[in-house]
DNA sequence: GTCTTCGATACCTTTGCGGTATCATCGATG
DNA sequence: CATCGATGATACCGCAAAGGTATCGAAGAC
């Protein structure tokens, strides 16, 4: 009820609001209320009373009215410095608030599985999304799918390029953006290292280069899947820790491997590339983010990235 | 009229206001709107439909409803950030419009005429004032009375402490704050060194050191005036450029001056200062400013330097 | 399930912003 | 010196919108 305000209606004068500032903006700079109020699409009444108000809410005379216009006081010019500084911040405010609420302005942390970074999509997908939204500072990181999954849960990162399938993804919402095959590695001495493809179980005598399967599950057990439809168990010797540096520990010589197809830019001297005849082993490649996240950041990434993905040319191989 | 409103009605969205800003922090703070409205001073639903306001304003959601109190967006951490920076700001400027308006913060260029910053009145007042108001910046500049007239009428100083009368002095509003009376000085040789008094007569024969006429007529004028009613035009010698210097000019055997009361305070080996019998021309020193200065600072400085000047016990010369 | 909490909705009251008409003041002008 | 014109102040009115009251509805809590 209004006893409140009645109790303290002595004491009780509003509260100085941006209307007061830009209306004594105005008379400051035109120095002139009828003018000033023109400006600001009012009459001069109304312009005349909310300046006296301004000046009964700080306690001091603020204008000095003469009969041809007005002239600052000394506290007025001091006012009048510091509503423009008021009001800049204020407009700056709202357009940070809005540029943040479209998402052209902010951080967003990214996740690279593996060499998932080497398909060309991946790269293009965050090249377009530079170009679209300039403002965005992009941090990159490093990592492997299951490590990625969990910091994506964390909060550490807010959308990452992972291998699947993905375990414990509680939350996380995969979009899947390539499904490329895999291809065959050979050092250049391999009897089959002239080939164009090959088909896989004749790689049953050969000693398998892999990353250890708790780096990289998805694609180990597609390769080793793959193997045993085509007929054999292989033989697995030396581990890489990077999916890259298997390229060039097959260029060493240390055996043969299975690769996605992206990787077969990677040109190593020493290194041949096959295809896999009869049924190549798929690398899928997801986009990964939060399911609850709301932040139009992400969003926007991700909408844009599935974007790119299905108007990319996918590179045929094999079915 | 209200054409134009109904015209635009449709993108006629009401600006921001601060008010929309203490709301939003508000309910930032409590992350819940009955309390924050109650914090407010105002009901629930009221507040709700400012936030809403704000929220269609800036055209992003700013909070995430929740059935248990809301959670803010990320957009929202933005703007409940600059909001408290803006709302600070906009106390910071009212403490401080109201702190100049009181005439507690700001410049005052002060002028001394001569000596007369030699005057324990003078010193005094300054430090009274430094006292009462330690956010006024004082610039002090010393001169001769005529040039801090012209330069309180052009606006470089704003108060000077001036020996009396002045010529030209439109616009100038003089507060006499000292009337000392005039002593003479004398080289310890003189044969009436060792006197506490003597009549001017007595000083017929000897040789006057004065500065010269142009840079300070009123005790220049006092001077000659007295000796002629005297009965004697006083011989003049070397002149000096500063009051303080006579001193030391007498002290050096130059020949005999005659100076304001407070300069005796200035014990120079070889000089003795003796009142003067029957009349000792008189030396006043005021405060000038313009007479159309608004400032608070200055109306200040006036104010106390008058108080100060009539409660300080006159020195009692001799009438 | 039922209860509680808390924001949304609907509707009413009151404040105060902005509009119109007019006055008062003061410098300019003939 | 009287008049005029420019400009801000005053008086008063209407309506938009801030704020209040009552109630609803959704979603945990028990």
């Amino acid at each position: 009820m209004a006893a409140r305000r009645a109790k303290l209606n002595k004491a009780d004068r509003k509260t100085m609001e941006l209307r007061h500032l830009r209306y004594f903006v105005a008379v400051a700079e035109e120095l002139h209320f009828t003018r000033a109020a023109e400006r600001l699409g009012i009459k001069q009444p109304p312009l005349s009373l909310q300046i006296r108000q301004l000046e009964r809410e700080i306690g001091t005379s603020l204008l000095r009215r003469e009969t041809r216009g007005v002239k600052l006081t000394e506290t007025g010019a001091l006012l009048l410095d510091e509503a423009r500084r008021i009001l800049d911040q204020v407009e700056r405010t709202r357009a940070d608030v809005q540029s943040r609420a479209r998402g052209e302005t902010g951080h967003i942390h990214l996740g690279f599985a593996g060499a998932t970074y080497v398909h060309r999509l991946v790269p293009g997908i965050i090249r377009a999304y530079r170009e679209r939204y300039p403002g965005v500072v992009l941090s990159p990181e490093q990592s492997n799918t299951a490590r990625l999954i969990a910091a994506l849960q964390s909060g550490e990162i807010d959308v990452a390029f992972v291998r699947p399938p993905i375990i414990g993804g509680e939350g996380i919402t995969l979009d899947l953006l390539i499904d490329e095959p895999m291809m065959i590695v050979l050092p250049a001495w391999h009897p089959h290292a002239g080939d164009r493809s090959m088909p896989l179980a004749a790689l049953a005598p050969d000693t398998f280069i892999l990353f250890p399967r708790t780096i990289g599950p998805g694609l180990h057990d597609a390769i080793i899947a793959s193997c045993q439809r085509a007929g054999f168990s292989p033989k697995l010797g030396q581990e890489a820790s990077q999916t890259v540096s298997i390229i060039y520990m097959v260029a060493a010589g240390f055996g043969v491997s299975i690769v996605p197809q992206s990787l077969a830019q990677i040109r190593a001297e020493g290194a041949v590339y096959l295809g896999i005849e009869g049924g190549a082993p798929r690398a899928p490649i997801s986009l990964a983010h939060r399911r609850d996240d709301r932040s139009t950041i992400v969003r926007n990434f991700v909408a844009l990235a599935r974007r790119t993905a299905r108007s990319s040319p996918q590179k045929k191989g094999e079915t």
